[in-house]
DNA sequence: TTGAAAGCGCTACCAG
DNA sequence: CTGGTAGCGCTTTCAA
């Protein structure tokens, strides 16, 4: 820059505002600096820029899990909507390991973002307050802190929790299970609205029926089939199953047809998340779609609001709800009769 | 950073040896500065940092879809890999669009990445010069351009196209198609290699039967059913596909099988990534497993063997060896008598 | 073991 | 419309 402002007798003053945009600079002046600029391929330096504005234009995006469909859409959605402000996404995956996440979340406060994204898998709000210390803005997706006054988008968990299971009684289940995701509010939430629908139907509440999942968004493949033998282990074996998600709710009910079972008829299942695979199971997999893409929108939208507001606005709290896609896998049963024709487990 | 010297009595300098850990310092020293750290709650500035010392540890991701499963998991396996040593990953998305993806690569350049990793749709090879000229190192991964001498870390293409034909033939299929990729050095080397084994085998290629698919890794759902149904309206319907990805061909496996094909009987299908969900699929669907987990440590590896070595290494190569999961789709086809039981397309 | 001077590349502010 | 002065927060080099 300095270079090519003594090239052209300017000022570096000037070549900053032409690469700025910036109106005060005579058409001619600015023509021969742009010349000049691509005549010696100039590149910018961005970081400078940063250090003096304080805006680095990046913002941090930290997910339990990239390769989980949900995720990548919310990232790919964020990453579409921001690019048009300028804005680029830095992501890092927390393995929905807590300490890994403060860590992460420590080297991106480090580096000044302009905004954290957040799908926490922490349970604690201490980190957050350290965050708001830093004058750092944040938003949350998909997963909230108790006692933590926050942007946050995300679905109506315990209605997920409340359709999913409503709809297993709909169509004649009578031990409804629930395989449950990690101690996070997406989980704590389905369960509540899994309980809450069980209850409004007179029906009990059986702590057997409901599998704890520690990490139910990694690894679901063996952890759903893991779940599903439990299930099956019981002397009432259940014959519905609400799964946190869809990637444990195919896990189980692979385990399940390969020990004779049929979905829907011995055991109906529902997931959640709506993935895009889901019609194309072996299983038609009934799904709880969370909108994943618009989530990914609307913390772009929140986040570019604070962005561009001079005073921080106050917190947003976005909760969309979601809705029941019903496929193969929770048909309405058949008629009773049918199970004298079901092959036993095992 | 001024204000704990000033506190402590010590200079800046003193601060800043202590948080990188210079030897050069007392231990009191050291000790009474990282408890000023502590109580101050003191954040490092890394962009500051980074202008001076001229390394942002920054890595740059440029890929074409991250829903792509195929792409997630690079993404995923490159920051494991990169964290560890305290790099950080900025990933963006070019859409399959070369226009898009040359802004991309414009702005990470301007942001003074250390690396940059790229697969890219671009044909031409202009752009890669300029990095080259920016002199900042970069990895090409799953696709390569000709005349092109850079790092790449991808599969053997033509083996993908050569095992996939090969097994079609040898279960017995006659009339083998293809549905292929996007004009990028993936697409080109499977198609090279769906017809050196049809030559092999002294068959003829036929035109009809290979499936342009301009964008295979976007919207593949739409396209692999256009696919598909371009080649059922065929007077000589193919008895076997070789789709360029497993998305396309689960896609082509659904409007065959909503068409009263049968897969594997009427149709046999071998699709290429391997992703975890295609055995989950209502025809498991046989794949080629690309290694891409591998692709992103390898990938990872080379880069931090350029950002550790003071002179550029030579351009490296790793090209990894396909491998055939044969699943129901392809399953050997049953004697010519199931025909009989066939019930017609439409 | 400690620190002073110098500067990374850019932009804000205000004067001409 | 143009440009000087100052400084963003940190690190490097070298002298004390």
């Amino acid at each position: 820059m300095k270079d090519i402002a003594k090239d052209l007798g300017v000022s570096v003053i000037t070549v900053s505002k032409v690469l700025r945009n910036h109106p005060d600079v005579g058409d001619e002046t600015r023509n021969r600096v742009l010349a000049r600029v691509k005549e010696l391929n100039y590149q910018l330096n961005l970081a400078a820029r940063s250090l003096v504005t304080g805006r680095s234009y990046l913002v941090g995006l930290v997910v339990p899990d990239l390769l989980h469909p949900f995720f990548a859409e919310i990232a790919k959605a964020l990453s579409e909507v921001l690019r048009k402000s300028g804005y680029y996404l830095i992501v890092t995956s927390s393995d929905e390991d807590p300490e890994l996440e403060e860590q992460e979340i420590n080297q991106l406060l480090a580096r000044r973002l302009d905004t954290l994204i957040i799908a926490s898998c922490r349970t604690t709000v201490d980190l957050f307050f350290r965050i708001q210390n830093q004058k750092i803005p944040y938003v949350l997706i998909d997963r909230w802190l108790p006692g933590l006054s926050s942007n946050f988008v995300g679905v109506d968990d315990e209605a997920v929790g409340v359709l999913a299971t409503r709809h297993l009684i709909d169509i004649g289940c009578k031990r409804i299970a629930h395989i449950r995701g990690p101690e996070t509010s997406p989980a704590i939430g389905r369960l509540q609205g899994y309980k809450r629908a069980l209850l409004e139907s007179g029906m009990k509440i059986v702590n057997d029926y409901i599998i704890a999942e520690p990490k139910g968004d990694v690894e679901s493949k063996q952890r759903g089939a893991e779940a599903m033998s439990r299930l099956l282990a019981l002397k009432a074996r259940p014959d519905g199953v609400f799964c946190f998600n869809d990637p444990l709710a195919m896990a189980a009910i692979n385990y399940a047809t390969k020990e004779g079972l049929r979905i829907p008829a011995d055991i109906a299942v529902v997931g959640c998340g709506n993935l895009h695979y889901d019609d194309s199971l072996r299983v038609g997999l009934s799904s709880i779609d969370q909108h994943s893409r618009q989530i990914g929108e609307e913390a772009a939208r929140i986040t570019l609001s604070i962005l561009n507001s001079k005073v921080p606005p106050a917190p947003e709290s976005i909760v969309l709800q979601p809705e029941l896609i019903v496929r193969e896998s929770s048909q309405r049963r058949p008629a009773m009769n049918a199970r004298s024709r079901r092959r036993g487990p095992r």
